[in-house]
DNA sequence: CAGTGTGAAATGCTTCACAGCT
DNA sequence: AGCTGTGAAGCATTTCACACTG
């Protein structure tokens, strides 16, 4: 008890790790497509599979949760369902608004996702004023002056951010100061708000990289060692940046390990 | 996931956990941004802050890369760039093909993220024969039939999918098959793949979801033990499933551990 | 039995703190 | 003097393996 830890007093049995927390979406979705095929019961292996992790972790998720298994049987979807939903706090009703109705934004309020799981778009918004008034997924456009008050009629404590970058932590100062304590973030900046402001982000680019990291490695396969420069898919080199050929010169530069020193212009 | 001999016992050096991979992208990004304003040098304090994260953790995050700076004086700007890049795979080109030019695929089609980043949109897709030949981003788009000639021609290994949820893992298949060994997933399915494709995946939903948990609890603050129902934001209950409550009664469930039994229709 | 729930081990990630270089 | 680079400590998450239960 009385874990004595910094962050988060979490008075005794409330400490879900954040990875299971994580995780619970996955694991609803999955229950979610078992109960609409009428499936009473799933067992770890099923649903683990389902949900595309492996059934020793995701027992121990749900034991965080409670017991809500039965040995020798499984689990009870519609009971599964309801217990995430209630963990996840979907069994109410979270307003949002959303900034920034560019191409993304429009997406983002077409999204089915949404509504589906207890999410209610309060409201979309934009600065642009030639936007303000136009129907998007079913709903006009609202000026950005407008922002405050809605926050505060609808008590909106969700907002996502789908503006440009520039634009992005000034919306940030508003929703926050409108009292907003959650955002979801799709521009690609780092935002800086209070304590008490959880901030998630989704960066699309980000995603792209990571896999080219992984996918580049690949080619690598095979044998190492040689590391110079193993071309993929015909692309040779493509030169990054002229600049930074240059500034390599000045620096006594050192490969991973004392390694190669790696393909670049002398 | 059959961890058969994929996961890569590391040579010796190249041996860069994936935490350390997923964070790159968001160095660069400052980086970036630095190079724009041409600052030549950055701490790891400076540098730390403007990514947002810990000033120890980027250190250690270059220090797999290699020693890239200076004692004393900190890393230069154009130099990371383009060891980043390079590490990342970003200094050669790029192809991929999007399927499904719905909306969230026609935004991601017009996002700049991509192209700037070493990254070139090779082909939209979609299956509809109506979007065939329309005109997203100054791209034409192309009926699904020509998805392996396209993959073969260009030399594609990476792919992304934006098709509704029915679609994905038939599309997925097909990327595959034709090649490709990356896949970044917005539809909101597990896609199964064979072993040596990465498959990524982004849900907005998720995120979403994830933010009203901890929105939630927030709400739970100052007193715990009564676990109740504080409410929200003027959001009462809404009951969640109606069928959960049924499912609910037939069974000997047991909170966290032994607490309270939850706010529950009887 | 079959399948959950969970201590305990293994692995991975973050943070500390300081030696060592410029 | 200042700041990087890194062992080692501290946490968090995953995996193992098996006692326990319906």
């Amino acid at each position: 008890m009385a874990t004595g830890r910094t962050h988060r007093p979490a008075t005794r049995s409330r400490g879900i790790p954040e990875a299971t927390v994580a995780r619970l979406p996955l694991y609803l979705r999955a229950l979610t497509a078992l109960s609409e095929r009428s499936v009473p019961t799933v067992s770890s292996e099923e649903l683990a599979a389902a949900a595309g992790v492996n059934s020793a972790k995701l027992r121990k998720d749900f034991s965080y949760l409670g017991s809500y298994g039965t040995r020798g049987v499984g689990y009870d979807v519609e009971y599964l369902v309801y217990q995430i939903s209630r963990e996840l706090g979907l069994t109410q009703d979270w307003p949002i608004v959303m900034v920034g109705i560019g191409n993304l934004g429009a997406a983002l309020a077409n999204y089915g996702g949404f509504a589906s799981r207890g999410f209610r778009v309060a409201a979309l918004i934009d600065a642009d004023p030639a936007m303000t008034g136009k129907s998007v997924a079913g709903m006009a456009v609202q000026h950005a002056d407008e922002l405050e008050k809605i926050i505060d009629a609808n008590g909106v404590s969700i907002g996502v951010i789908a503006t440009p970058a520039g634009a992005a932590q000034q919306v940030c100062d508003r929703l926050v100061a409108a009292g907003v304590t959650s955002i979801l973030n799709f521009a690609p900046t780092v935002l800086s708000v209070p304590d008490g402001v959880d901030v998630r982000k989704v960066d699309l680019s980000i995603e792209l990289q990571i896999l080219a990291f992984h996918e580049q490695r690949k080619a690598g396969e095979g044998q190492e060692e040689d590391v110079a420069d193993v071309d993929v898919a015909g692309a040779v080199d493509a030169g990054g940046s002229a600049a930074a050929a240059a500034a390599a010169t000045k620096q006594t530069r050192k490969g991973p390990d004392g390694d190669v020193p790696a393909v670049m212009p002398a």
